[in-house]
DNA sequence: TCCCAGGATCAAG
DNA sequence: CTTGATCATGGG
């Protein structure tokens, strides 16, 4: 067997502070489907300039000392194609967030967020690579658990999206573009891809992104709330999921999705068991972290659901 | 059979 | 502005 792989390195002088790969990987976020993992290598296909891409990442080294191995099969591949990859990588990666930074400001005892930094020093947000996709996947999550949402976004792409071939012998499906989408129906998006009720919203949104009624990148440019107001007209959008899509998808660092497991926590590290409404504490985890607040949720979320019963 | 899953919607209070 | 039932669908 002889794969034409192409592989390099980025070295930890490439990033701004600590990377753990993994948690930040497996960490669930909704802006795209889970990577596929293959060993020590996450793996993951995407198009980028109109160039299928197959890459796979692994760590070696500590969060604190190591450089990410990257082998990637394209169907070009010259020099440009390995400097495309590589800022695609930094860019949903986002290795320039100032990690420290955002561990300094807020290490003092007196916060509870502090108690989250040990186990999960190196943990990253994710940026997605399209926003239509990023959009769809956090409407496919609503009322749903992750390994769900992601069989559904599977099949979404299996039905509707392009098939690429990899030199390695193998194929995958990118995520379909909107006009594919909205010339389905909805119950036709139903039995191919049990969505249920949420066909609805996937097909309301295809097509007015495919007319141009909906302008995902004006929603990236503008501020916080114009584009929250925009998003909440969506119907299948409501605050999380409007969140989701904005700390994901356009990388609002302001943006705080505050589901089940994070009003769970926060009412109980921050308002002392006092109840409080998802608003409120969107809000809340806004005001008091500004651009940090969607770490601050990434954090806390992980937290949650790991070690809840500390917080039981 | 009932309950839950990284919620949203609609109708009432 | 808050609360409660309902919404497909599959798995525990």
């Amino acid at each position: 067997m002889n794969i034409p792989y192409n592989s390099f390195r980025i070295p930890k002088s490439e990033t701004n502070g600590p990377l753990d790969l993994s948690r930040t990987i497996i960490s669930a976020q909704t802006s795209e489907p889970e990577w596929a993992k293959e060993r020590e290598f996450f793996v993951d296909v995407k198009e980028l300039h109109g160039i299928p891409f197959k890459y796979s990442l692994s760590q070696q080294g500590t969060p604190d000392d190591f450089s990410i191995q990257v082998r990637y099969l394209s169907s070009e591949s010259n020099h440009s194609t390995r400097q495309v990859l590589t800022s695609h990588l930094k860019s949903i990666l986002r290795l320039d967030d100032d990690l420290n930074s955002f561990y300094e400001k807020h290490s003092a005892t007196s916060e509870p967020l502090s108690l989250t930094f040990p186990v999960q020093r190196g943990l990253r947000l994710m940026r997605g690579t399209d926003l239509y996709e990023s959009l769809i996947c956090s409407i496919l999550s609503q009322n749903n658990s992750a390994v769900r949402w992601n069989q559904i976004a599977r099949l979404l792409m299996r039905h509707y999206g392009k098939r690429v071939r990899f030199a390695d012998g193998t194929s995958n499906y990118l995520f379909p573009h909107p006009a594919d989408v909205a010339k389905s129906t909805e119950k036709e998006l139903q039995s191919r891809t049990a969505m249920g009720y949420r066909a609805k919203s996937v097909l309301d949104v295809s097509k007015k992104v495919a007319d141009n009624e909906l302008d995902l990148l004006a929603l990236k440019e503008c501020g916080y709330d114009e584009a929250m107001e925009i998003l909440l007209q969506l119907h299948g959008v409501g605050p999380k999921v409007a969140d989701c899509f904005l700390l994901y998808g356009t990388g609002n660092l302001f943006a705080a999705p505050v589901d089940v497991w994070i009003h769970r926590i926060v009412t109980k590290l921050y308002f002392r068991g006092r109840r409080a409404t998802r608003l409120r504490t969107a809000r809340f985890l806004r005001d008091r972290f500004g651009i940090w607040a969607g770490y601050a949720q990434l954090y806390l979320f992980d937290y949650a659901r790991h070690y809840t019963q500390k917080i039981a």
